[in-house]
DNA sequence: GGGTTGCGTCCACACGCACT
DNA sequence: AGTGCGTGTGGACGCAACCC
C-alpha cells in the first residue's frame, strides 16, 4: 500500500468546491432550491448550496456532496447525479487563483423534504426554474448551472430515462404522465406517451388498481428495471 | 425520387365506475 | 338504465430522417 510521506502537493492544487442543484417537483412544476449567501463573494445573493471539498472528511466526490448538503441544508439526498465540472483562474479569484466546482443534481418531491438553512446560508427558498434561469443576480455562474440541470433533467425525461428512486414504486400511467409533464413543463400526448412506454418495455402492470372517483379504476404499474 | 422507418398528433371507441 | 368522466387501446395520417 502506498504511504504518503509528505502530504504537501508537488504542484499547486485548485480550490475545489461541490455545488448541488436540488430540483424539487410539486403540483406547479419544477423548482430549484437556492440559499442566500452570508459571506463574500456575492454576499446576500442567492446561490446553489455548496461547500468546499475536504480531503480529511470526504471519501469521494459524492460523499463530499452529501456532507455539504447535510451541513448546509440538513438534508439527506438519496439520488444525486454528477452534472458537470467547471473551473478556471477567474472562477473565485477572491479566494483562490484557480477554482474548480463539481456540480451535482438531485431530484426530490418538494413536499417530502424540509431543508433548513445551515452553515454560511442566511435563508433558503424554492424558486420556479423558469424564474431562476432568467435571474441575472444569482451568484457566480449559478444561473447557467441551474439552466443546465433543468435541460439535462428534461432531456432525460423526454428520452423516457425515468428517474428511478424518485418515482413511487407503484403508479398509474396517468400519474406517470402527469409527473413527466410537470418536469417537462409541457403537455404530452397520452397515446404517444403510452406507446413509447410499451414499445420500450419500461413499465409493466402489477396486481392492483387505483380507484379515485366516478371513473374506471386505473391499473397500477411499476418500472421494469 | 421512392421506399422504409420512427415518431408525434389526432381521433374514435370500449371499459368501468359513480351518480341520477 | 342513462349519463358523464377518466382509463386504456389502437388506427389513420403527416412529417422528418435515412437508405438505396
Amino acid at each position: 500500500m502506498t504511504q504518503y510521506q509528505d502530504a504537501r502537493p508537488k504542484h499547486p492544487m485548485p480550490f475545489t468546491r461541490l455545488e448541488v442543484c436540488v430540483l424539487g417537483l410539486n403540483d406547479q412544476g419544477l423548482h430549484v432550491l437556492l440559499g442566500k449567501r452570508e459571506a463574500q463573494p456575492y454576499q446576500g445573493h442567492w446561490a446553489l448550496p455548496g461547500g468546499v471539498l475536504r480531503i480529511d472528511l470526504d471519501e469521494d466526490l459524492e460523499g463530499g456532496a452529501r456532507r455539504v448538503m447535510h451541513e448546509r441544508l440538513a438534508l439527506e439526498l438519496p439520488f444525486m447525479r454528477q452534472l458537470v465540472a467547471v473551473g478556471g483562474k477567474h472562477r473565485d479569484h477572491d479566494r483562490s487563483p484557480w477554482a474548480l466546482s463539481v456540480v451535482y443534481r438531485a431530484l426530490v418531491w418538494q413536499t417530502a423534504v424540509q431543508p433548513l438553512a445551515g452553515k454560511r446560508l442566511s435563508d433558503l427558498a424554492w424558486r420556479g426554474v423558469e424564474d431562476a434561469v432568467t435571474d441575472t443576480k444569482l451568484a457566480f455562474d449559478h444561473r447557467e448551472l441551474v439552466a443546465l440541470a433543468v435541460e439535462r433533467t428534461r432531456q432525460e425525461v423526454a428520452d423516457l430515462e425515468l428517474p428511478v428512486g424518485f418515482l413511487p414504486r407503484a403508479f398509474t400511467l396517468g400519474e406517470l404522465q402527469s409527473i413527466c409533464e410537470r418536469i417537462l413543463g409541457r403537455a404530452l400526448d397520452k397515446s404517444s406517451f403510452r406507446r413509447k412506454l410499451s414499445d420500450r418495455g419500461l413499465v409493466h402492470p402489477i396486481e392492483g388498481e387505483k380507484r379515485g372517483g366516478a371513473n374506471r379504476p386505473a391499473q397500477l404499474f411499476e418500472l421494469s428495471r
